[in-house]
DNA sequence: ATTTTATCTAACAATTTTGTTAACGCAAAA
DNA sequence: TTTTGCGTTAACAAAATTGTTAGATAAAAT
């Protein structure tokens, strides 16, 4: 007998769920079709996680942290000068949406289909983006001052940075359809598509 | 008896099923809570609509137009000079976008969900993209060449401009929660995101 | 006045989906 | 060897959801 090779099939079933969900969403995520994924019986996956729900809830606790810690990517070390940290900002929030592709669009629709569910999260997040947006603006209110970048709203700013780079994630198999060429190679695509990000928010905040 | 006011149940059915649909997608939809929401019993949505299925077709077939035509609507007025055509086609992009502010990540969601429900819209979408596409390259290229533009790639620039349009309506609920004070007053931050996506855009093809 | 049409209700049937249980095999521990 | 616990299966039960039907009422059209 082979020693290695020996994931378990709980982990097996984690796996084929997070892999439903987040194409289908929690209603249209069946436990028999999670199940078949993983290769096992549905009674197999209600022994292991008990109910839908709870099998969902694990995937949420997963990525819950992931998000937050997203978000607040976008707006970059704050030891860096404020352009350059901007810069690097966009760049690194972009490799984190690429990294979980499918993520955003799940927990988006997730949240707007049980907003209560979440009142944790908003709260974490509100308290964080407080201090980080008026320190932030702050900073962009100096830098702007000293003639180095226009003035801008930080949170204009990242409502633009938060577009561009998690939107073509969420269109992306629909765009592959529309505008093939552009987007066979996957990778290729990718790279452009973080540089365009970054150059277009660069521009936005060029002093002219 | 007053005489006006008299919508048939028929067409309250229909409303009621857009919004379940649009908040909550196929699956999540229940063909009890749209009747509830219409005000009859569910008998009567069967009655008139007979599966749940067949309602949700009338409200793509109902839809599907307007989905197109916003997107070519980005490329803005064919007549018009580059440059100010692109400005146009932003700004009258986002007024489409803001008008039907549910419709993106409904539709969005369920060709995720079920592409091959959908290959007619590719084509057509498709065709007419090829069209539109390698024209508009065209004047990009010869204004570029006039030094009247950036030289930029049609796609990754209407990506851009669907990204900066589209994905503010997809998380305005949620970002209201993160960033209240800023979105307090929808109708204000509308406008002011409208400015703000036509600026950037504006900035991305600037000749510097 | 009669027919037609739209509206409505209540009960129920069918299907899909979720969740449970009992029994079985097997491998490792006692 | 016996026991213990994990993984497994198949069949079943329960619940939720969709879809149907027969019949009743009232207004509108003929």
């Amino acid at each position: 007998m082979i020693e290695q090779e020996k994931i378990s099939k709980e982990q097996l079933i984690l796996e084929a769920a997070e892999q439903e969900f987040f194409i289908k969403g929690y209603d249209g995520a069946r436990t028999t079709s999670i199940a078949q994924r993983a290769g096992v019986t549905h009674a197999m996956l209600h022994y292991y996680y008990r109910t839908k729900e709870q099998l969902f809830e694990r995937i949420i606790e997963k990525y819950a942290k992931t998000i937050a810690e997203t978000m607040l990517a976008a707006m970059g070390n704050p030891t860096m000068p404020i352009v350059e940290r901007l810069k690097d900002g966009v760049s690194a929030h972009f490799d984190l949406v690429a990294t979980n592709p499918l993520l955003p669009r799940f927990f988006l629709n997730e949240i707007i289909a049980r907003p209560e569910r979440y009142n944790l999260l908003y709260d974490k997040m509100k308290s964080i983006a407080g201090v980080l947006f008026a320190s932030t603006q702050c900073e962009i209110d100096a830098a702007a001052e000293r003639g180095e970048m226009e003035r801008v709203d930080i949170r204009m700013l990242l409502m633009s940075i938060l577009s561009l780079n998690i939107f073509p994630f969420i269109v992306h198999d629909f765009a592959q359809l529309v505008m093939g060429d552009l987007m066979a190679n996957r990778e290729q695509f990718i790279q452009q598509r973080k540089a365009e990000n970054v150059e277009t928010i660069m521009r936005r905040i060029k002093k002219m």
